[in-house]
DNA sequence: TCGCGCTACTGTACCGGTATAGATACATTG
DNA sequence: CAATGTATCTATACCGGTACAGTAGCGCGA
């Protein structure tokens, strides 16, 4: 027995497979009686509903919107604050009836590339790299696409952090304190490793150069010069505490080190613990992001904290504006550039420099 | 100008459609100068390639599968279990091309469930609950299923966890240390809250019940009857706090508590040092799952692990197999029920009885 | 010179729906 | 009672591809 279709309940039923297609998606179209029938034969037939392929390629429109993460899908699949970032999502997108795909920017497999061969209405583009093939294909399908946590391009909405202004405020918050030699420790793909000798000449990815500037506009401003330790991307709290030693074992150790972030201060924590120095006694830590783990720390995470949850909402609200837009033929709709605020939050793991 | 279409190119080029189409995804059934010829229109025109969705229909095959989580979607995606299972299903799943599209199960939307009108060759149903409707519409559309970490289903491939067994060992780590004394602490949606008069009788969720037996296959051979403390599901780590709170407060404390993941261990232990007790000393700690924070907790966390890649990867494969079988139209292929096994992993936060 | 097989391309019929413009029959209105 | 609605259902033409069964042309052996 063949498949049932729309076809085959509109012959059991006698009638046109237009009114049948009416029973499922336009109700008011016809009688309440007719679609009473309409609808037992289809349950007694197990037809579930119209195919949503089908549906998708009738009225051009997939029901779902993709999610492109770094190559690494991996690690930033284990990182809390790309997931806070997820979650977000859905919960934004749920009401929409929306789903979400995400998209490996690596295509490891045959001739497979999920960014091209994924039916979907539109993306976002979570902290990518722009030369990415993978963000290629996206930008040449014409798709409705939302930059996040990315530098912004011309043309494409993107939703951004104040991580210059975010970085600026930890490194002002320290000095304040009193520390004038200061360690930050950051993280990335290419480029230099190990202790840098021109932080900003080094090449960096876009957050971790926006995070870089902002901690030298203030320490640059005061006259100090940071000494700052790249490690390779890596499990964060290792990045974290590789890079703490590095710093410790370079001259003369800093009384506060700045962390890329709350995951790698972990790490920085530990490592400075083990070398018998005390959080905050000895060394002030600064992370950033206000990852939920900063809370639950000791001690408890001195941190930049932006708010996740307006980055995904924001991100998917635009994301479904364009869409709209593009249904709806609306050419232009100019893309908007959002930039979300980032605050200080003083905890348990920066004092006085001593 | 009407959108770029396969005829579009054929028209231009001076060719029928279908040979277009083998240009794009049959190399093999036309010759190399005119493949090249057509290519070059297909660039000119800005042609990407065969529209996914028409692709799908015509063929048959999505090119995604979904990913059903419980209801509650946000909790789940900070969970790290969770993401390291999703994590390991998107590294098996990025060779076969396919993409992984999360499906909520609580449609807050309008009339759009995803789980009914997402285009998806299979799906994988996690840790849900059975009644829910987003379940019921999976299996009316009778699309090839695997249940991960549920109650398995007769004629549904499931993946699970020796839960049982794993809480078994941790119960008699804690018997040989010593302990009589014995707390545990879990969670769930629904059912009984507080201390709880008889465990056994108690309304759990498939893996809570799982682990619960377990517990109970130990202590009941040792003739221990523990203290359970049973939360509302929220944060794990107040759950936990809240769970050793009630523990510590009903009658005499216990030397030992068992807890039912290793983030709510973590609130556990925080709970435990805020009375003034010490871990391991005054109280041993046991948590389960080896969620990547158990190293990192202060003291390391004894825990029971289970090996989250390999359930990740056993179920995409799975899964796969099942799709294939669909698409061979090879009837049968009995469902399996894989059980992974789990052990004790012995770290700093549980001692001898003092 | 005929038959054969091969390559390269074409024609047609789907895949399973939806939009839109009719066609009917019956009720309403002046 | 004719004219106009209006609720219901139907016919046809897509949406943008792919499968499969041709057909034409050509080299080649006998």
């Amino acid at each position: 027995m063949g498949r049932v279709t729309l076809q085959t309940i509109a012959d059991r039923v006698g009638v046109s497979r237009m009114t049948v297609s009416n029973a499922f998606s336009r109700p008011d179209q016809l009688s309440a009686s007719m679609r009473e029938r309409i609808l037992a034969v289809a349950e007694e037939l197990g037809y579930v509903g119209p195919d949503p392929t089908a549906r998708a390629l009738a009225n051009g429109s997939a029901g779902a919107v993709g999610l492109l993460m770094s190559d690494t899908l991996h690690y930033t699949l284990t990182d809390e604050v790309a997931m806070a970032f997820i979650a977000a999502i859905s919960d934004e997108l749920a009401p929409t009836g929306l789903a979400l795909t995400l998209l490996s920017a690596a295509p490891r497999g045959e001739g497979i590339i999920p960014a091209r061969d994924v039916a979907i209405d539109g993306a976002l583009v979570y902290s990518c790299d722009m030369t990415s093939p993978a963000v290629g294909w996206l930008l040449r399908r014409q798709l409705p696409l939302v930059f996040v946590d990315q530098s912004p391009a011309p043309g494409i909405t993107s939703i951004n952090v104040d991580d210059r202004g975010g970085a600026r405020a930890a490194a002002d918050h320290v000095l304040t304190l009193g520390h004038r030699r200061i360690g930050i420790v950051t993280s990335g793909f290419g480029g230099d490793y190990g202790i840098l000798d021109d932080p900003r000449t080094a090449t960096l990815a876009f957050g971790e150069s926006e995070r870089m500037l902002g901690w030298l506009d203030a320490l640059d401003a005061s006259g100090v010069t940071p000494t700052v330790a790249r490690i390779p991307h890596g499990d964060p709290h290792g990045v974290g505490y590789a890079g703490a030693e590095a710093l410790l074992a370079a001259g003369e150790p800093p009384t506060a080190i700045l962390a890329f972030s709350d995951a790698m201060a972990g790490g920085v924590i530990r490592a400075v613990e083990d070398k018998g120095l005390s959080v905050p006694g000895d060394v002030s830590i600064v992370g950033f992001d206000d990852n939920p783990i900063a809370r639950t720390m000791r001690p408890a995470l001195t941190t930049v904290r932006q708010d996740i949850d307006a980055k995904g909402r924001s991100a998917v609200q635009a994301l479904t504006a364009a869409i709209e837009r593009t249904k709806a033929q609306t050419g232009g709709g100019r893309a908007k550039h959002v930039l979300l605020p980032t605050s200080l939050v003083v905890r348990d793991s920066t004092a006085p420099v001593s």
